[in-house]
DNA sequence: ATTAGGAATATTGTATACCAGAATCGCTGT
DNA sequence: ACAGCGATTCTGGTATACAATATTCCTAAT
């Protein structure tokens, strides 16, 4: 017999070595990994005792965020938080521009007016913001017009991929985004990116999106300075 | 003092945790998963005896096929092989295509004539094996030839997360290779796709590899027929 | 003083023990 | 016979104990 009222399920995700993944992820997205003197190595007992865990949650919790390029294990020698050179950082992106411009495509066909003109109000926020030259906002509405892109694509596959490449992207956006915001032509760019998808020109908007993206990757390989030797020297 | 013959260094790569992952990730991904009556369901235990390890290392490895979605871990039920239905695996052939589409466009800048020359005999080959009606050689040639154009982008991200996708799809491309071979037009797309990457014209290889890959995944989408409904009760 | 060697220590990798929730089986009552 | 309920068993999640390797520190010899 069913019931009246619709209910959601219930999520039994309430495992000591699911909850401890989601903190520790969290927080090592906060760090600043390519600040120098950081100390990337992590102490699994020290880690194991400030969660109240023991170490076979966390040492589980540990091996997933190894997957998803957050740390990396060094058989027998410990746990350490995972710096890129500027070749794997630019690597990222083009794969970020892939996954874009596919979904800006998809959201040609599958995004109602009512989305897209979501979008651009999104876009006028950017900016407004970006006159106002206010960075950090400007930074947050930036990635929501980028993330909104890739939601209308109503691809949950795509989303997944294209949002664990921006996390680990993140520690870079933080430390590129002053240079960025001055130099970058996103805001003529965004626009355009917007009539594209607006006239329902999937090619346009595919081309557009990938080119915008792949312009960032260029730029990062062109100015990169501050942690291409430190990544390099990682192998002690 | 540095010695006077050189050494390759000793991969450190021995730890039960990683080896259990390896051997369990090819036994996975030859399992017919779609069959009907085949137990999805994993036993730690039982795993742990049959590989000669304890569950510790064991569970680690399950983490690691969890992250690259060969099985799923409900949390108190047990590890079961993870199926996929109809809209999965097209979201994922369209990742793929995504990703595919990218990688002949770098191609297009990065190969070099003597690469583009082996992927011309791939091509042929794959040709000619359709022609006399070898199916494992078809499909073995036809793997070949898409694995080669991504690894002519020289790009090993993009490479890393088209192998991962490829895998998964595996056990679909079984299923479906018979239907697919009597009606693809694979044979004339293919070597369009050689010759715009000769030509170096990326826009076109780009556009021919992502339509070639996006109307594989019509096809399934279309054809699908011997697991969706398998997949959806999954949730028992 | 410096460095090679080795003992002492610390930390990682693995096995085992234990606990709690889930599944199963059987009993009872109608 | 069968539905409902409870005891038992089983299995997954976690903690801890143990083993093996890496690191550190101290000593001794040149």
């Amino acid at each position: 017999m069913s019931n009246i009222i619709t209910l959601s399920r219930v999520v039994p995700t309430v495992t000591l070595k699911d909850h401890t993944h989601s903190v520790l992820r969290d927080a090592i997205l906060d760090v600043d990994i390519y600040g120098q003197g950081v100390n990337l190595k992590l102490d699994e007992r020290q880690l194991a005792e400030d969660l109240g865990v023991s170490r076979t949650p966390l040492r589980e919790a540990l091996v997933k965020l190894e997957q998803e390029g957050l740390v990396e294990i060094r058989a027998r020698k410990g746990v350490y938080l995972k710096r890129r050179n500027c070749e794997e950082v630019v690597e990222m992106v083009i794969v970020w521009a892939a996954l874009e411009s596919m979904a800006s495509r998809l959201a040609c066909e599958r995004a109602t007016d009512t989305e897209i003109d979501r979008l651009r109000r999104i876009g006028d926020k950017y900016t407004l913001e970006k006159a106002k030259a206010k960075l950090s906002e400007y930074s947050e509405a930036n990635i929501e017009f980028h993330r909104t892109i890739i939601s209308l694509s109503k691809c949950a596959t795509l989303e997944k991929h294209a949002q664990d490449l921006f996390d680990l992207l993140k520690p870079v956006r933080r430390g590129a985004m002053r240079d960025l915001t001055r130099t970058d032509r996103s805001v003529v760019d965004h626009s355009n990116i917007i009539e594209a998808i607006a006239a329902r020109d999937a090619d346009k908007a595919g081309d557009l999106v990938r080119d915008h993206t792949m312009r960032l990757g260029e730029y990062i390989r062109r100015s990169w300075r501050f942690l291409d030797q430190i990544s390099e020297e990682a192998g002690s």
